[in-house]
DNA sequence: CACTCATGTGGAATAGTCGT
DNA sequence: ACGACTATTCCACATGAGTG
C-alpha cells in the first residue's frame, strides 16, 4: 500500500518505487540472471586517475590510464553549475563509457580524489540523488563491460597527473608529469582520445529513435502506441485528423513536423490561432489539442515541436485568458439527502435495497460511480472484469 | 552558513465523465 | 465522435526548520 493515500486512487505505488523496480529488472535483463558469488578471477587492470576541477572561470575534467589513453574537456555552462562531487562523479562515469570496452574480467584500481564522490562510490550508493544516479549508471556500465572498479582516495596533493587535465592550459604540465612518473607501463605508449580537450561537454538533444536498430523499431512504437489510454488517444487522433491536417493541406505543409523544423513555431501558432479564431473551443479543449499534436508528433518519431520554442508559455497563456469560459461547478450532495433516500428504501424490494447497499458502499469509500461499473453494454467501455464489481 | 528534509502550492499532463 | 468539464497525479519550486 505504499504510496496510498486516499482510498480512490487506483495506482498504489509511487512514481519512484515503480522505477526502482524497473531499473532492476533491466540490471536483471542485462546480467542475464547471473550474480557473482567470487570475484578472484578478475584481473588487475590499467590504474586510473580522475579528476574535475570547478572555479568561476573554468570548468573541465579529466583522465588518464596507465595503458595510456588520457581525455581532458571543459565542461559547458549549464554543466559548471552542478555541484563538484557531481562533476568529479560525472568524469568517471565519461572514463568508464570509453575505457570499459577493453576491460573485460578485470578490475581497475580508480582514483578520485573528490571524498564526497568516493566515499559513495565505495559504499555503492549515496543519499545525494545526484551521485546515487551516477553511481546507478556506474553499477550498469560495470555489468555491462563485466568489469570491476575498486575506487580509491587520492589526495589532491597526489593527482598531479589528471589534475592538471581538469584545469585551463594544463595538458603541458600533465604530459611532463607523466613522463616523470613514468605512468604509463610499456609497451603502451600515451595517447589523447581523438576527441581530447573538446571545449564542453553537453547534453546534445537525442531523440528515442536516434541510434535504435532496426529490430527493436516496432516494439519501440508499439511502447509508445499503448504508453496513453484509449480516452487519451482518441484526443491525439482529433488533434490532428480534425484540426491540424486541413491547416497543412491549406498552407501546403508537409503533416508531419520534423524535428527542428524552423518554421515550427509559425506552425504551432497557426494551428492554435486557428482554433482560437473560430471561437467553437474553450481554452482548455484548445489546451488538449495542442497536447495531442505534440504527442502524435513524438508518435511519428519526431522530436516535441514546442522545444526550443521561445515564449511558447506567454502565449498559450494569453489564449487561455483570450479563450476563458467560466466552469459550471458542480455541487455535493448533501448528508441529510442521502440519509433521507435511505430512509424511504422499501425493505421488501430488491432492487431497491441493492441500491441502498450500492450507495453505502460508494460513500463508505469514498468511490465514484464510475469506478465499479460499467459505462455502457457493449463497446469499449463495456464490462471489464478487472476493473468492475463482480 | 550550506545543506537536507518535510511540507505546501500551482500548474501541466493525463484520465475520466457527461451531454449532444 | 466530439467537446466541455472535472478529477487525479506528478513535478517544480518555495519555504522554513533542523543539522553538522
Amino acid at each position: 500500500m505504499v504510496g496510498l493515500t486516499v482510498a480512490w486512487q487506483k495506482r498504489r505505488t509511487t512514481r519512484k518505487e515503480r522505477q526502482d523496480y524497473r531499473y532492476f529488472y533491466d540490471i536483471l535483463s542485462l546480467n542475464l540472471g547471473r550474480g557473482y558469488f567470487r570475484t578472484d578471477h578478475f584481473k588487475e587492470g590499467p590504474t586510473v586517475y580522475s579528476d574535475a576541477s570547478r572555479s568561476k572561470k573554468y570548468t573541465g575534467g579529466g583522465w588518464c590510464s596507465s595503458a595510456g589513453p588520457y581525455d581532458w574537456w571543459r565542461y559547458g555552462a549549464a554543466a559548471a553549475k552542478k555541484p563538484i562531487d557531481f562533476l568529479e562523479g560525472d568524469t568517471v562515469v565519461q572514463c568508464v563509457e570509453s575505457q570499459g570496452p577493453s576491460w573485460r574480467q578485470k578490475w581497475i584500481p580508480f582514483g578520485v580524489d573528490n571524498q564526497s564522490f568516493e566515499k559513495s562510490a565505495e559504499k555503492s550508493w549515496s543519499r545525494a540523488e545526484r551521485l546515487n544516479l551516477l553511481l546507478k549508471r556506474l553499477f550498469v556500465l560495470q555489468i555491462k563491460f563485466d568489469c570491476l572498479i575498486r575506487f580509491f582516495w587520492l589526495a589532491s596533493e597526489d593527482n598531479s597527473m589528471a589534475d592538471p587535465l581538469s584545469r585551463e592550459n594544463g595538458l603541458d604540465a600533465f604530459l611532463i608529469e607523466v613522463q616523470r612518473r613514468a605512468f604509463v607501463v610499456p609497451p603502451a605508449v600515451l595517447q589523447g582520445m581523438p576527441d581530447a580537450g573538446r571545449a564542453s561537454v553537453p547534453y546534445p538533444r537525442a531523440i528515442l529513435y536516434d541510434g535504435l536498430p532496426a529490430q527493436y523499431l516496432p516494439l519501440m512504437d508499439e511502447l509508445m502506441g499503448n504508453r496513453l489510454a484509449v480516452k487519451s488517444m482518441g484526443k491525439v487522433d482529433i488533434a490532428f485528423e480534425k484540426y491540424w491536417k486541413p491547416l497543412t493541406v491549406e498552407f501546403g505543409w508537409p503533416e508531419i513536423i520534423l524535428t527542428d523544423d524552423p518554421e515550427r513555431a509559425g506552425k504551432l501558432a497557426t494551428f492554435v490561432l486557428r482554433m482560437l479564431e473560430n471561437k467553437k473551443l474553450v481554452a482548455d479543449s484548445i489546451q488538449t489539442y495542442v497536447w495531442g499534436l505534440r504527442w502524435k508528433m513524438k508518435l511519428e518519431h519526431q522530436a516535441d515541436p514546442v522545444f526550443g520554442v521561445m515564449h511558447w508559455h506567454d502565449f498559450m497563456v494569453s489564449v487561455r485568458v483570450r479563450a476563458h469560459v467560466p466552469h459550471e461547478p458542480r455541487r455535493a450532495l448533501p448528508m441529510r439527502l442521502i440519509l433521507a433516500m435511505l430512509a424511504t428504501v422499501d425493505m421488501d424490494e430488491f432492487w431497491e435495497v441493492q441500491f441502498a447497499f450500492f450507495l453505502i458502499i460508494l460513500l463508505g469509500t469514498f468511490s465514484r460511480s464510475e469506478c465499479p461499473c460499467p459505462k455502457t453494454f457493449t463497446g469499449k467501455d463495456r464490462w471489464n472484469p478487472d476493473k468492475h464489481w463482480m
